[in-house]
DNA sequence: GCAATAGTGTCTGTAAGACAGTATGGT
DNA sequence: ACCATACTGTCTTACAGACACTATTGC
């Protein structure tokens, strides 16, 4: 690898290299609110994350990082954006790149959620990260209706009205609502039997 | 800096670093047809780039590699993701942040200019830059009028209809588009004198 | 019967898309 | 007068948002 030489006939090596690094705002829904999954500095709380290994991808750094410090596995994470502002880091030249994290309610454990309203001064840019996180996600449940599959396989619409509303930060109507998704979806036999009032048919994500 | 610690008690240069590219998509249309420059390597062609080099902002790395490259200047780069394949550059550990420029006609000369339709095989994942380069384009003049101030400071709806077919790629209604980007301008008093046939309102993007 | 939830009929407004018309300039 | 271009009236379709109504369950 040191051999090759790139169109000016410097060596790859003897450029400065920032510290790659990537963090991941994990979002999740726990009792009709936003929550976000934070981890614990010396001084002030973060997104949890990590410097990439040699040869590793972003996608694995992000996974890893996860898995060692918020014990959360089997996701699948999306790239935002790299934050790259010089000084961001006050250890040296680090630049992140920031992703997001959609977990299912079960994936995740109770502690260490805390709900978006309670969330502020964040260590390094997570601020923005996160703010940048709860956005798009947002932007993306406005687009369709399930892109994170946070609910499954079989679900109400009302559960899905629900998750809606918790993303969203409002309360959704609900005939509206189901107009927009219900092309989406696809209807099974199922009905959730009601615990009271009529029972709902259950729905899936189209194809399987 | 270098006796700063993270929380895992590593320095921070003891961490193996990836070599940190930016490549950029630079768009153009000209004469309707939707350009983009390229430049030319030992063996194929490719999207002009360039390492970062310490401390720089990733934008200022690609105006500077678009400067020295491309001679073209002015321009507001717009970060698009992070390509990091572990084998994507046979050199060696390479990810590159790719980046879409929209240039004016007047920013760039005209021999540098290829389009889209006979662009194929360029150098590492530069094809698939160029392809998320132009469905973002493509997705933000959907949504907006003129996202990039291709045009101004002042244009009539034709030539704004022009630059929104060669974008899209097909001929667009002019009725329906006139109506579509009406309420994002701003009338002016003057007129365009036709060099035949009525002369055209000229009109202004928002905000001064 | 009542309470509670599921689902529909219908009216509003808005916007896209298409067609054909009118308006205004140059020659 | 004629042509080419700029602009508008209007119809159709579709869909979001809101309100009220009907439907089906458990008790």
């Amino acid at each position: 690898m040191a051999t090759y030489r790139d169109s000016s006939d410097k060596l790859l090596t003897d450029y400065p290299r920032p510290s790659v690094a990537v963090d991941t705002a994990v979002l999740a829904v726990r009792e009709g609110v936003l929550c976000v999954a934070l981890v614990q500095n010396e001084k002030r709380r973060r997104l949890p994350g990590t410097f990439v290994h040699e040869r590793e991808t972003l996608a694995d750094a992000v996974l890893r990082s996860l898995h060692d410090k918020a014990h959360i596995m089997g996701l699948r994470p999306r790239q935002l954006q790299v934050f790259d502002a010089p000084n961001r880091d006050t250890r040296g030249w680090v630049i992140s790149v920031a992703h997001l994290v959609a977990a299912p309610q079960a994936s995740i454990s109770k502690a260490e959620l805390t709900p978006m309203s309670e969330v502020r001064g964040l260590a390094f840019d997570h601020d923005l990260i996160l703010e940048l996180a709860v956005s798009t996600l947002r932007a993306s449940y406005r687009a369709s209706a399930d892109p994170e599959r946070l609910l499954g396989p079989e679900f109400t619409l009302l559960e899905l009205l629900r998750l809606h509303s918790a993303i969203a930060g409002e309360p959704l109507g609900k005939d509206t609502f189901r107009r927009r998704v219900l092309g989406e979806l696809v209807e099974t036999d199922a009905y959730q039997p009601g615990l009271v009032g009529k029972p709902a048919k259950l729905f899936r994500h189209v194809e399987l």
